[in-house]
DNA sequence: AGCGTTTGCCAACACTTGTTGGCAACAGTC
DNA sequence: GACTGTTGCCAACAAGTGTTGGCAAACGCT
């Protein structure tokens, strides 16, 4: 993160440009946008509110910045296709556990246009492509990347939003056990029309 | 809705407060809790912003009042036990798309802390109840409650606030057919421990 | 008609928000 | 050591927020 997009000289304020984007996270993902002030996330980086406006320029920009996000999906060509589905609730159970980038994308989702569209595009593109890597009929690859999305996100939501007690409750192994047939039928099941 | 809570004589005000609660909804809906400002909704009730306040006494109020809900699920112990997950399913779809209550208390519910627990206790008492009505294993009911939470809140979440295009472009038929066959696991499904 | 109550609006309050400009301390270079 | 750019903070601004109190008109009742 952070990283220097061109081999450009490493800057003094490197570190104070890392807390601000820990601290953002940190807030975005606990209070969402607009509950999130910029006062707030500076106060917890330890530096002043308008080092924040210097270094990221707006609060769209901080914003834009703490949520970049790559899902890092396994190429599913190599995976063995009757546990395709196991591998993905899999993978996605620990990357929402361990990075609370995707916790503060879908909390300002709701209600900020700007996270919206980051959202739509993370699932549209980063999803859709592995789905159609392992090579289904082209025509519903679409659909069944919209539909695991729904399933993984209504997880998440229920999991580490809402915080439904029985979804909070129950560990990662018994998710994937109820959840990852439902994934494997969406991305191999025929379709019923 | 707005219903006098006892036999009190109507109120000459009834039609404000019922053009208060109209346009409180489809803010809430449209821009989520924070966003939809007061003045907003007043301005789209042709009234005073002052109004709201005294008839809903504060912004959390009014909100408490336009986010009142019944998911209004049917007796599921009628329904013939292989069809419960079509029959969730089409009611869940058919009450998101007619009343756009949830579709506000869902966008809210991820800022909101009110919100969140409205929500969190309208799927955690009505829909385990429905579940429990049918009668299996009651260690399985919550699990079983939340699963199906899951997947419908995830239904949409991807197809009303985030709008992915597939699960927007599918038509509520298709959806079903996808969908109903995971819910109907979920509610009659062996444990998978 | 005269009464108290209800409905509505106006103006203002206290506060918070994102954002800006200026100014001191510091680093590194010649 | 002087010069240039960077890093940081302070103080302030303009705009928007929920919320309040008072006042005028309309109403319903006797």
């Amino acid at each position: 993160m952070t990283a220097p997009t061109h081999p450009t000289h490493p800057r003094r304020s490197d570190a104070t440009r890392a807390a601000i984007l820990r601290a953002a996270r940190e807030r975005f993902a606990a209070d969402g946008y607009e509950r999130a002030t910029i006062r707030a996330i500076a106060a917890d980086a330890r530096i002043d509110p308008s080092m924040v406006m210097r270094y990221y320029g707006s609060k769209e920009g901080l914003f834009a910045a703490a949520a970049e996000f790559d899902l890092r999906l396994p190429d599913l060509a190599a995976v063995s296709p009757e546990q395709l589905g196991e591998v993905l609730v899999r993978h996605f159970l620990a990357r929402w556990e361990g990075d609370e980038t995707l916790v503060a994308l879908l909390r300002a989702a709701s209600t900020n246009p700007g996270a919206t569209e980051r959202m739509r595009s993370i699932f549209a593109d980063q999803l859709t492509a592995a789905v159609a890597a392992f090579g289904t009929d082209p025509a519903l690859t679409a659909r069944r990347a919209g539909l695991v999305a729904s399933q993984v996100l209504g997880l998440a939501l229920t999991r580490y939003i809402v915080r439904l007690p029985p979804m909070v409750d129950m560990d990662p192994e018994e998710l994937v056990s109820w959840i990852a047939p439902t994934l494997q039928r969406y991305l191999t099941g025929l379709s019923p029309t």
